[in-house]
DNA sequence: GGGACTATATATAACTT
DNA sequence: TAAGTTATATATAGTCC
């Protein structure tokens, strides 16, 4: 699709390597754009350069969004009611697959808490898994025909704050801001005004500090922009 | 691209939608497959049909990596060191800004658990999470130069497994099996020899099935394929 | 419904500025 | 070296089977 056709491997050459990445790019994200309005359809695409910036698209806005309905696939089974042993057998069989694929997806689920850089951000995290398995007791519970003992539901609360005071922490809650339909968005946030979070302390830059410290001990700061 | 030049716009003959959305499928992972080849890049692309029918692409073979990689974007703030007064302000306008994104994105961490549909599914999300929570108080006392107090750190796990008593529940720990580069799969699974999970027992088929007839009465089962 | 065909619209490799 | 131009390669809308 130009003046020669170009054989299908790595271009060698860094810089004809990175133009025919940014002309692609636009071309596959317009191909996205499109497949999505004619056929109206989810579509998500996530694309890093070769020098690791980042493009994304989402025809509903958040490639989140479309990532969740990737890994949340809804079963087979849920189709219909089951008929006799045979049917049920069969469907035992697509259950198990579905199992594996569910084990293998959710270890994605797990936040990537290695690599929380903040202490805010490390309460945000533990907001929300908390808050998750409190809904699975709930799952679990609904699943079963049972009822929980609420008592206990609110047991891991009182623990888990009993474990974020003794590693001398504050936790605060946000509201987490929803943003409307934009569908593309570069690496650039230039002119961007988000809603602020909480006012960052003093003892958190101190941890930041910290953090760095220890980061660039590991791997020191090597940015090659192209 | 064609015979007559298509209005952007939704297609509205239910049969040239379908046509069409696979024909620009399959034109699109073509194309993020060259990308990713000529430009030797990540990229990950999600689609589902005007049926729901998913189609996924991803260079590397898992488009949960490169989520992961879109998700876990190294923070501007890593890059070095923080050298006077003015810096760390711009910095940590930087960080204000990054925070609202990550707390934005960490929405979506959260595991659905309402889409849960079988006991075993619960139990693995719980492990998950749990190991998670623990490893964010480690994160926490890192981010702070403490230590953390070993006992309390097992308590959270003796609670939530009480719970999990509460609710009559027994769970299970399965090795997570890892596949191999594979770079694009459609829907069907027919032929694939996936490892088998834990062996089905007959509550959890009994728990299913409440689970069906529950999920049948909320919304009947209706599915249209093209 | 699922391919094969083909006229036409698009995307883009190399070139130019 | 980034932005515009042009010749060529590709993708695909409509069609037929």
């Amino acid at each position: 699709m130009g003046r020669k056709k170009l054989a299908m491997r790595r271009i060698e050459n860094p810089t004809s390597r990175q133009v025919t990445y940014a002309k692609r790019k636009d071309g596959i994200v317009k191909k996205a754009s499109e497949l999505s309005v004619l056929c109206d359809t989810d579509v998500a695409l996530i694309m890093f350069s070769p020098a690791g910036r980042l493009t994304n698209f989402a025809s509903n806005g958040r490639v989140e969004d479309i990532f969740l309905r990737f890994v949340d696939r809804p079963d087979e089974l849920r189709g219909g009611p089951i008929h006799n042993e045979e049917d049920l057998e069969e469907k035992l069989e697509k259950l198990n697959r579905r199992q594996c694929e569910a084990q293998d997806k959710m270890r994605y689920y797990e936040p990537d808490v290695e690599k929380i850089n903040s202490v805010l951000e490390a309460g945000v995290y533990r907001q929300f898994l908390t808050s998750a398995i409190h809904r699975i007791q709930l799952s679990k519970a609904k699943l079963l025909g049972n009822e929980l003992d609420p008592q206990r539901t609110e047991n891991i609360e009182a623990t888990i704050d009993h474990m974020e005071d003794a590693a001398s922490v504050t936790d605060h809650s946000f509201n987490v801001n929803q943003n409307g339909m934009s569908s593309m968005r570069d690496e650039d946030l230039s002119g961007t005004s988000l809603p602020m979070g909480p006012h960052l302390s003093l003892s958190f830059i101190e941890a930041q500090r910290q953090w760095n410290r220890l980061s660039n001990e590991l791997s020191p700061p090597s940015f090659d922009n192209y």
